[in-house]
DNA sequence: GAATAGATTGTCT
DNA sequence: GACAATCTATTCT
């Protein structure tokens, strides 16, 4: 699935994948957002390396009337501060005190709207790279199939808070991250499916809504979907 | 493969 | 002081 990728990785990675996707990608619905990441490259150049991956799953979260969301009833604090900032930044943070999660912003300034990603297929060409950090084999889903699993792998914590996607684009600065659009044709062409988010049934009536998007049938979706 | 329990700490009330 | 957009090991089928 991400040979293409795996063959081009002699090349400086950015390159070898394109540009960033410009912020009017992100400037839209949080829905529509969450929907067409499906299938994007998410990038992250590390001190210790690059490392790649093909979404394959996220979640939208539309405070403040979204009551699963950290902006559920217009809060606005320190810690999602970021998620009412522009579009196309990055709004991380911590799960139960250890685990990081990676979220980009979407909609309008003071609209406190966001996608979770919550996993990737690895790039062949990061694949050991990925392992060292998460300390497993390369041919374990457990590597990328989890929020916190696939930041470990992506070497993404806290000090990216608030990280503009956009900037960076074509640039092969030592700490760029940011998101591409597919390789190529194969990877536009997925079939994308629709679930109720993951965890957060103490939302009442939102945990019902269909705002997870999870590519069909890809080994790395987190939770296994009914289909 | 699926279900369960315990870990662990920053953030908010 | 309670909780959390989770992970891992363990214990089953």
């Amino acid at each position: 699935m991400s040979e293409a990728l795996g063959v081009a990785a002699s090349l400086p990675l950015a390159a070898a994948i394109g540009g960033a996707l410009p912020r009017s990608f992100y400037e839209r619905s949080v829905l529509v957002v969450a929907r067409e990441l499906i299938g994007k490259t998410l990038v992250h150049c590390g001190p210790d390396g690059v490392a790649a991956g093909r979404i394959v799953e996220t979640e939208a979260y539309r405070g403040p009337e979204d009551l699963a969301a950290h902006s559920a009833a217009g809060r606005r604090t320190k810690r999602n501060e970021a998620m009412w900032g522009s579009a196309g930044r990055v709004y991380m943070f911590l799960l139960y005190g250890v685990h990081w999660a990676f979220n980009v912003v979407t909609g309008t300034v003071g609209q406190p709207h966001a996608v979770l990603i919550r996993a990737l297929e690895p790039c062949s060409s990061s694949l050991s790279l990925m392992c060292r950090r998460r300390a497993m084999g390369p041919q374990k889903r457990e590597l990328t199939n989890g929020p916190g699993k696939l930041c470990a792998a992506l070497g993404l914590d806290g000090s990216r808070y608030g990280h503009d996607l956009c900037e960076n684009a074509k640039s092969n600065a030592a700490d760029a991250l940011y998101i591409a659009p597919p390789q190529d044709a194969e990877e536009t062409s997925v079939t994308v499916g629709r679930s109720p988010r993951i965890n957060i049934d103490y939302s009442g009536v939102w945990a019902a809504k269909p705002w997870r998007f999870y590519e069909r049938g890809n080994r790395y979706v987190s939770v296994k979907p009914r289909d």
